[in-house]
DNA sequence: TCATTTTATGAATATATATTCATAAAATGG
DNA sequence: CCATTTTATGAATATATATTCATAAAATGA
């Protein structure tokens, strides 16, 4: 059902263009340091154009966040959907997550410098529950997936295993962000390790 | 050996009143929201006043955030100290951690909220290696200390797998923090909980 | 082609707040 | 008690930048 006018989709186009432009600037410079002139400039339009696009720069900003990590979502949930174990679903979930960090290290320093703005703005400028609930409702059910077909402890709630789960591979990320100059190895390398570590821990096998 | 003379002491004081204020804005607002203005009056002095004792804004945040991390590695030093089992050490790390966490509610607000600042600022602003790096060495010690004693894999190095720990450790934190209402549970009682996790992992163990 | 609507422009505005500095108050010590 | 030094004050300054809006350009369609 395609119903967009050729003006509907020329906006939206735009919108995409002003976007992409902030992509760049937001992850060069920061939210706070990024100004609408120089995302403006970056996108080749006028100071005053972005504002017929964008209400103001949280919301610039926070599309931008959100339009990203919906794509996220939809990639990892199509590509689980695919197999039924959970160790699998669980394994694809963390190398497609890291695929996607490898591909989108600009938005991945955005969100990483402006987590805490995302989590305490958000609630009054957005109703709609925020995509973020979205993906972590994701990791949930995944871990109930496991803890399900026995293979994750059911010692603990899968909310509080789904934290855990969520916060490691970040700090796998964003590890190798800080410490890879440039072109260097692969992230999606590290998908074993994360899942060993998630699962087996660090002790000591005897 | 004290040296200080009064006026020195006295300075120091009216530098510590300052930092409180601050701590107490800070928490409250987080940095940008935050106002020298706000400081001050909180602090009980005129704007200006302020900067007799802290050049920029930016420094009177750094100098908060270095004091009071140089109190948490204080603690957490002198208490792993007092064991020689990597286990013991790597359990009271922990405690003491959820302990002044759990003391120091507002200025973990700063922490969490500031993190990317921090990390980006600081090498522009201070020569000396930041108090962050030491706390990192710290955990890198006691990992080390672990594989030393064969209680912990030495499959990964010890500065990848002290990052997971840390992260879990925060993790927690995090979730802990957002979720619990005023005085709720005490959040010394997930010590147990992060090291099973982080030693054992989530896997059922069969 | 021209009248009307839509879109773009960027200088001007509005606001916010970090920082300074001339002035005043307080402390010092002889 | 006075002269000098130190410390505190807070109004004034400087700067930065998000946002607006009068104006211009472009698109539309008859």
């Amino acid at each position: 059902m395609i119903t967009l006018t050729r003006k509907e989709r020329d906006r939206q186009l735009r919108k995409s263009d002003i976007l992409r432009a902030a992509e760049r600037i937001f992850s060069l410079k920061g939210f706070h340091e990024a100004t609408m002139c120089d995302i403006a400039k970056e996108a080749q339009y006028a100071t005053g154009t972005v504002y017929l696009y964008f209400k103001d720069k949280d919301l610039l900003y926070f599309s931008l966040v959100e339009e990203k990590i919906k794509c996220l979502i939809a990639a990892v949930k199509e590509d689980t959907e695919s197999v039924d174990d959970a160790e699998s679903k669980i394994k694809i979930f963390i190398a497609r997550q890291l695929d996607f960090f490898e591909k989108n290290q600009d938005f991945f320093g955005i969100f990483l410098s402006e987590r805490s703005k995302f989590q305490t703005v958000r609630e009054e400028k957005f109703s709609k529950p925020s995509v973020l609930l979205q993906y972590r409702e994701f990791t949930v059910y995944l871990i109930k997936t496991g803890q399900a077909q026995g293979i994750i402890t059911d010692n603990y709630g899968s909310k509080q295993i789904a934290e855990i789960f969520f916060s490691i591979i970040m700090s796998v990320v964003f590890d190798w962000f800080k410490n890879t100059p440039k072109a260097g190895s692969a992230l999606s390398g590290l998908s074993e390790f994360i899942f060993d570590i998630f699962v087996n821990g660090v002790g000591k096998n005897k």
